[in-house]
DNA sequence: GCTATATACCTTGACATTCTATATACAAAG
DNA sequence: CTTTGTATATAGAATGTCAAGGTATATAGC
């Protein structure tokens, strides 16, 4: 029915903006933003790793392990760190620009709704 | 002032937007993108021709040159296809679906006006 | 016992996209 | 004579994303 949706470049504001709210560890965030979709965006693991290191090497979010039962896997949560905050807000303002331009050159004249 | 914006893989329908209203040759879109993002996108060579024989191989797009008085650089003019056309709308209409989801992520119960 | 599914982390290698830099060539402006 | 503008093009590097695989445990079905 629906076809897979490409994230084109958007991984970081998409990450952050998920754990603004609260911490999350790396499988309970691609499962967030599965069901948020309506199915239409899954973060690979191959993507979602590297991108949350990645983000962890830049400070704008922290990882901790916290200890499961035995026999379950630990899991490691990541929090937002202020420095992450003021990143959520310039992104959003580039998408935001982003968005508005795209509409230009893609509407011309036309009504698309957007 | 602006800072530059990342097109983060949209080139493809920015170039087929822009060729929907008629023939461009290759520098020429790069000008008219300028112009109409208010110098906030400018497509580099190294992208835009690359691009330009990305789209002409899959048949969105078809090139022909057009000689200039002796003296000046000839001109290779690019015309959209009926199947550039049928992807504009494909890739339209995805972008749309996207904006909505992303919309959705990056505001959650907040008021951005998005 | 075997297989599949789910949880949870991770890495490697390949591919696509985009940029920087460079190359060619001529005209006009300073 | 150097720069800027017009106009094409490629090579090399960096980046981002994905497909595929790996590790490990628990549970469910056959």
């Amino acid at each position: 029915m629906f076809s897979h949706i490409d994230i084109k470049g958007n991984m970081n504001l998409i990450i952050l903006s998920v754990l603004s709210k609260n911490d999350k560890y790396g499988y309970e965030i691609s499962k967030e933003i599965y069901t948020l979709t309506e199915q239409r965006i899954r973060l690979k693991e191959g993507s979602l790793y590297p991108a949350l290191h990645r983000l962890e090497k830049q400070a704008l979010i922290e990882g901790y392990w916290v200890e499961q039962e035995p026999g379950k896997p630990n899991r490691k949560y990541y929090r937002i760190t202020e420095k992450g905050r003021s990143m959520i807000e310039l992104e959003k303002q580039e998408w935001i620009s982003f968005i508005k331009i795209m509409g230009r050159i893609i509407c011309e004249g036309e009504s698309t709704g957007i």
